[in-house]
This record gives structure tokens, sequence and C-alpha cells, in this order.
DNA sequence: TTCCTAAATAGGACTAATTCCTATTTATAA
DNA sequence: TTATAAATAGGAATTAGTCCTATTTAGGAA
């Protein structure tokens, strides 16, 4: 699957980048660059780092993944381009998607009528910031590791 | 005003902290620590950059100001800790205030009935990302400095 | 006012995420 | 099979941010 996601996309078919979109679809943690560095290491030990970087980058740019924002910098990837928002713990790492059709007409009712003067929207992101009350089932290789900086 | 604002939040009032508060409210640009430290140091060329990040860090605490997180990783500071929602440009660094309380009582109903299993919210906010159709009205130092990442 | 001391700063080393560079390798179209 | 443009490996460079410690200082006490 992968390699079709690729050619589809006009994209050469490389070790790697087939490597990449595997480590993020796999995982369901929004991944940083680091933990898929880590995860394609274990079979494909010689990946070089600025590559993964730059077959991110491409991935994307070509909208095939999407970048998740954090408070600490550190960039995250999800392998969800469709429109949807995210579950941020207050104190952990832990990130959810959150999708929700019905927000999402409320939200676009109100900004079709409410104008905001001198800006034209392009995309509406809600960041949902609190506390899980269930651990995470988890559905992927590093079992239950979230990084946790609890401060 | 800076000094007292010190005070009243049982701070020493140093030269230090007066000048980084001083840099933030002159700034309608929701400045990096970077600009911070450029803006103080034309009259204040000694000032340590740990300084400006320690002082930074030190105002969140107290809630004397917040922080805004972009896309870039680059964190900003914001004089604002009043609840608001932010516009952030699509292909600049720009980003504005975006206040609307018809939106977040809106959004209050919406989540009072609306529970997410497994999830407690804290705090909602809202990137709207777009595009400005006006320019800045800078009304501080570095006029129309944006700086701009056009890729 | 002067003195004392806990708190704060200067300034530079350090860390870590990301970017950049280039010699080498490789996927694919012909 | 071959040619070549595109991609990678590997490591150096960059840079936002953190950390450390000797020195300075704000502000309360005397
Ligand atoms: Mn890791
Ligand atoms: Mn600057
Ligand atoms: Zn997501
Ligand atoms: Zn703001």
């Amino acid at each position: 699957m992968p390699a079709g996601t690729l050619q589809k996309n006009g994209l050469k078919v490389t070790p790697q980048r087939v490597a990449v979109l595997e480590a993020i679809n796999s995982s369901d943690n929004h991944p940083a660059a680091d933990e898929i560095i880590d995860f394609i290491s274990r079979h494909h030990p010689n990946i070089g780092k600025g590559t993964v970087y730059r077959v991110l980058e491409t991935l994307v740019n070509r909208g095939i993944i999407s970048r998740v924002k954090t408070d600490s910098g550190i960039m995250r990837y999800d392998p969800i381009t469709a429109r949807h928002h995210h579950l941020y713990c207050s104190n952990s790492e832990r990130i959810e998607d959150y999708d929700d059709k019905e927000l999402n007409i409320i939200l676009d009712n109100y900004f079709r009528k409410k104008k905001i003067k001198g800006f034209m929207i392009e995309d509406i992101k809600l960041q949902l910031i609190g506390k899980f009350t269930e651990t995470r089932r988890s559905k992927n290789h590093k079992k239950g590791q979230i990084r946790n900086n609890l401060k």
C-alpha cells in the first residue's frame, strides 16, 4: 500500500520512503521524527536521519501526511490529512485525533455569517487541551510508551 | 506600569524584568524570544539570553503573559492572558489576536452537551489559518518587519 | 542609610531538533 | 541494459532553548 501511494503521487518508490510511510501508518501516536527513525532503524539500520526528515517533508508537501504542532516545539506527524481536530493532554505528550462533523458544521456556519475583517479563513483547527481519563489502547509497536514530561 | 505589575505579583523589580515586559507590551507582533532580545539589546546591550528566557518563563508561570505556539516550533509570547484565539497567516509568520465572545459561548455550550469520552476539556483554542487581506497597522518599533518565509 | 542575603543575572557552554551539504547510490524511463 | 535525474548516507552546521556558576543586586532588617 505505501508503494501504491507513492506511485500515485508521482514519487519514486524507494525503500526509505516506504519505510517512513509504514512507520507513520503503524503508529497511533502522532509520532515525532525521532520515533519514526527509531522504528525504521530496527529493520533498516542505515537510514540517514536527514533522509527521514526529507521524506517527511516530501510527504507533507504532497498531502500524503500532515504535521501536528505541539507546545514543546517538537514536530509530530499524522497519517490523516482529512480535516480533524486534536485532543492534547495537559500533562503529557499524548495527542489523540478528534473528528466531529457536527462541530465542523457549526463552525462553518458560524464563519459563513461572521466574516473576520481583513482575513480570509482557509482552515479552522481546534486544540482541545485537557486530561485523558483512560489509558491508551495501544495498537502498535512502542506499547504505552508516551513521552512524559510532567513538570 | 511594568514595575507595578511585577510588584503586584510578588516579583523583584529588576531592570531585566521591566525590559522584557516593556518589549512584549510594546510589540503587536506576538514576538519570539529572539525579537524580544533584539529589542531590549538596543538600550540594554548586556542582557543575558538566558535571563530573557528565564524571565519569560517566570512571567508565564505568574500568568502575566502567555505563550503562542507556531507551526515552525518557535515559541512566541503574548501580553494578553485572557481567553482569546489567533489568526495565523498561511504564508508568513504573522499572527493576530482574535477575540470572539459569541463564539466562545457557542463552543462552551456545544461541549457542555457533547462530552468527549475519555477526555476532560480544560481549554479550547482555535487556530484560524488563512490569509490577511490588509497589511499590519504597525503600532511599534520594528515597523513592518514580519519574518517572512514564503517558500 | 547601611548591611545582609536570598534571589537574580551575565555569559558562555551545552543540548537536541532540524537543516544542509556532497559524494555515492539507485529507481525508472528509454 | 544503460543513462541520468533524483534520492540517500552520513555527518557537519545551525539554532532555539536550557543549564551552569561566579558575580551582582533588590529589597527587607537594623
Ligand atoms: Mn525515540
Ligand atoms: Mn531578531
Ligand atoms: Zn491526527
Ligand atoms: Zn494573542
